[in-house]
DNA sequence: GCAAATTAATGATTTATTCAAG
DNA sequence: CTTGAATAAATCATTAATTTGC
């Protein structure tokens, strides 16, 4: 079912420098926290408004993006629930990804399908009717990130070929 | 699984006129030529670039955006795989499944319960690192349709109301 | 004490299933 | 019934922890 690779551009340039690679977003402490208490107080998924404010907040802190609110939401959800119902250690492959991890680590390197990649979702392209300045202001702000190290940004997510 | 229902505000107003009402794109004659002549030149989902060039294009022929487009090739894709494996016309209960709780297939359209709502994947925000008076000049674009009846954009897909 | 190699977490994407409008 | 839309589950891929050897 799974093709491969997703998406597969590990050179954007030549090949030679990496500067654009892949690179996922990682929560600070303080992103974290917020996160967390926020998902306390309401369970479920919250709604766009609510995941629009936390961005603005939690951008002070750090980079960050509605993206990678919903996510992070979502996949707390997800594996929240699946740790408290079904970790039985009964069975044998619990998680059917045990063996995955171990040795399973390539990722089709040689598979170079140029033309057959994958799309990324684009969820909401149209819906922010009322609040473009806080894209633009993200985009601008997390260009130089004055303190701690170098934080890229995952702008090159998906392609940036025809 | 399934919650009854992920979202429900049907009013979102006070509930005298659904003007926001949610509503579903309909390709038109033309982009339904266009999307199954590009799905047949490549039948995986496009790339990003793609669906926004096709959008683009699309646009001039009626209301459109690019998370329609992809959400056309996602149904097309799954859908035509479904009908060429195995179509298995089970007409039968084959979706008890299985009920880990009862479950009601029903969603109680009675229930208006405007509290909770799921939130929406908010796809893409900041990738656009390179082009991003593309999306600019779109969101402005749209804002004001002059041809054409008035259709509903989805800004209102999920809710706007903290 | 550090750095490469491994393992464990977890962010991000894809797929399957379902809901509901026309 | 067809099919656009939305969600949750499954999966993939990258980062952080941890271990190991020096």
């Amino acid at each position: 079912m799974r093709m491969g690779n997703p998406y597969f551009d590990p050179f954007v340039a030549s090949g030679s420098q990496k500067l654009t690679a892949r690179q996922r977003w990682t929560p600070t402490p303080a992103q974290l926290q917020i996160l967390e208490h926020v998902y306390d107080e309401c369970k479920g998924t919250p709604r766009k408004q609510k995941i629009q404010d936390m961005t603005a907040e939690l951008a002070k802190h750090g980079q960050i993006s509605e993206t990678n609110v919903y996510n992070w939401f979502q996949n707390r959800r997800a594996r929240l629930k699946r740790k408290q119902s079904g970790v039985v250690p009964n069975n044998a492959e619990s998680e059917a990804e045990t063996v995955t991890h171990a040795e399973s680590r390539k990722q089709n390197p040689e598979s170079i399908q140029s033309l057959e990649d994958s799309a990324p979702p684009p969820r909401d392209e149209d819906i922010y009717p009322q609040s473009p300045d806080l894209g633009i202001d993200q985009m601008i702000g997390k260009m130089e990130i004055p303190g701690s190290f170098s934080f890229h940004w995952q702008v090159d997510r998906y392609d940036m070929l025809g």
